[in-house]
DNA sequence: TTGTTTGATGTTAGCGCTAACATGAGGCAA
DNA sequence: TTGCCTCATGTTAGCGCTAACATCAAACAA
């Protein structure tokens, strides 16, 4: 009777039709319709014909919240980034969803907004969800966080960074190394005065300590350190607060840019090669718009898709390789 | 017996503890554990306690799975953007994200990557996680992905536009009006021979008939217009195919700083002021990134997060006006 | 013929939770 | 005392689906 309310091609009227009433129009049992669904090669071809075009006149859309429950696979992974908006991380969620979303994987987003609190709140509503992997950038903020991740007893996949403990799978970059790096080559130009601006998150922290510690090892002063507010890229201003300086590593590109267009301000940034620079610059990221402007941005390069492809691979295979190093490349242009 | 094997404090051995699981272990029923989670204020304080120390014991995380089969209410809101790497989409998310995360609300992130099949998918694999609501960029585009929202029966939020028969309510600006404004603008400066470059999409081509129409009306020849491809911002290269044209209006801010970039390689960028510039060029979007260049970028200015922040409430709120057009504002600056 | 395999479909039970409706104890006005 | 309310808790049924195990007919080997 229900189902005589329903005018086929045109819509439902009341609630959604579920399997069984799509058995009832074919005249099969749901679990038929269940087979059409997911195996349909084990349903005979005249059945499944007339499976089909009962799923059609109903407009039935299979209850996927229903099916998760009864299987226990929720075909869903939790994706917990800092932020996504203008942040480089955005590749990594379009990465690991490229990767995902053709295996019928959702994605699950939340952010943390680098706020300790919020990333344990939103951290337990996405496994009360059951999701059957977490993908995030950083380690969990706090052991909280920390235990309700591993009691979960599903894959982790830690991004962005290399932890030492990691909590299951890593698929990142040695943060640490990458400031070493920087400043070694800092050093090798003959620059004297080293500065690190960006935040004072973990990774940006572990970026701070390797250029920090290769600076001095290479017996320069110890370098200045400014910790900006995220949003702040009033780095246009940092300038001011860093006079004398002849070398400056951003946490990212966008600081970085910001920073230069201080230096222009001051008359400090020269169209010419990276020696011709009186403040040497170097970003990371590898943002496009880096190698738009002028003098071009030398940079700490990062894939952050291929981060993301990596996890949702590291997802999906349980053996094999748990850590993976996806490495950075220092790409010189003009800027540093 | 099962609990017996549960060491309290360190984490479940096997499955997951369920509701009643806890409830034995606090010598009350299911359902008062399910409202200490839910309703704690309906029980009594030292049940509360006890149930409460009964959770932390076992580590028990809410399987909202079973809860929104049981509710008919998922928490969830389906998202679904072109792209989210690189885009100002990831504002409108993360808007949309911050007020719909306390809320109790999850996210659920598709991207359709400008193909018409993938978005009919994406979109089918949303509505069959039962959210409370859709919200996309854009409107369907397919009369088979217009069809399956309509046949949801949940709040469909079209964003990023003004559709003209949305499907329920909206969340955006009049990218023709853009057009109009931006072409305005550049006759009044005396620009002569006008030009767009940006892609083919719904909303970048009513931005451009708003521009094309605008410029016909007022006397000019019909304007050029260059398609790049996606991630092209080759825009670089845009220019040597635009010669002898004396203003641009790029349908966002990437193409128009790659432009900026090409013109500058032409020697055709100047650090002054907009009259100063042999070519102007306008963006769209108003990225941060615009003014920190040199010349700043002059842009239609839209507030991705604010039309983020509106879809979640459109979401919310089934009264009330579903047609909400957040503007635009056309900011001047040195580029043009 | 008989047993055995294969393919197609059905039956049953239950996933973990919540809505809706009891139940029963205590308080309190008349 | 009676009736009626309020508060705290419980009982029952079922959300829409799937895993696991039947069932049964047809095909086929010995």
């Amino acid at each position: 009777m229900s189902s005589d309310l329903t005018e086929p091609g045109t819509g439902p009227t009341g609630a959604a039709p579920t399997l069984s009433e799509v058995a009832k129009r074919a005249g099969v049992s749901s679990i038929t319709v269940s087979r059409v669904v997911r195996m349909p090669d084990l349903v005979a071809p005249e059945t499944r014909a007339r499976v089909e075009r009962a799923m059609r006149d109903l407009g039935y859309v299979p209850n996927l919240v229903a099916g998760a429950l009864a299987s226990a696979r929720t075909n869903s992974v939790g994706v917990l980034v800092p932020t996504i908006a203008n942040s480089i991380f955005a590749d990594t969620v379009q990465g690991l969803s490229d990767k995902l979303e053709p295996l019928g994987f959702s994605v699950i987003l939340a952010q943390s907004r680098y706020d300790a609190v919020r990333e344990d709140r939103v951290l337990a509503a996405l496994l009360s969800r059951r999701p059957e992997a977490i993908i995030m950038v950083g380690s969990p903020a706090t052991e909280e966080g920390s235990r309700l991740l591993r009691n979960a007893r599903i894959p982790i996949v830690e991004t962005w960074d290399l932890p030492a403990n990691p909590i299951d799978a890593v698929a990142g970059f040695d943060n640490y190394k990458a400031g070493v790096a920087v400043a070694k080559h800092l050093v090798a130009q003959g620059r004297k005065q080293l500065a690190f601006i960006g935040g004072d998150d973990p990774r940006g922290t572990r970026r701070w300590f390797g250029f920090r510690d290769e600076a001095l090892a290479s017996g320069l002063s110890e370098p200045r350190r400014l910790i900006l507010d995220r949003k702040d890229s009033g780095s246009v201003a940092a300038h001011a607060r860093l006079p004398d300086v002849d070398a400056v590593f951003a946490a990212n590109d966008a600081h970085a840019i910001g920073f230069m267009s201080g230096l222009r301000k001051a008359g400090l940034l020269r169209d010419g090669p990276a020696s011709a620079q009186p403040v040497a610059v170097i970003g990371l990221g590898d943002l496009e718009m880096g190698q738009l402007i002028s003098p071009t941005l030398s940079t700490i390069s990062v894939h952050g898709d291929a981060i993301g492809r990596t996890a949702a691979t590291l997802t999906l295979e349980r053996g094999g390789e748990r850590r993976i190093d996806l490495g950075f490349e220092l790409v010189l242009r003009d800027s540093g």
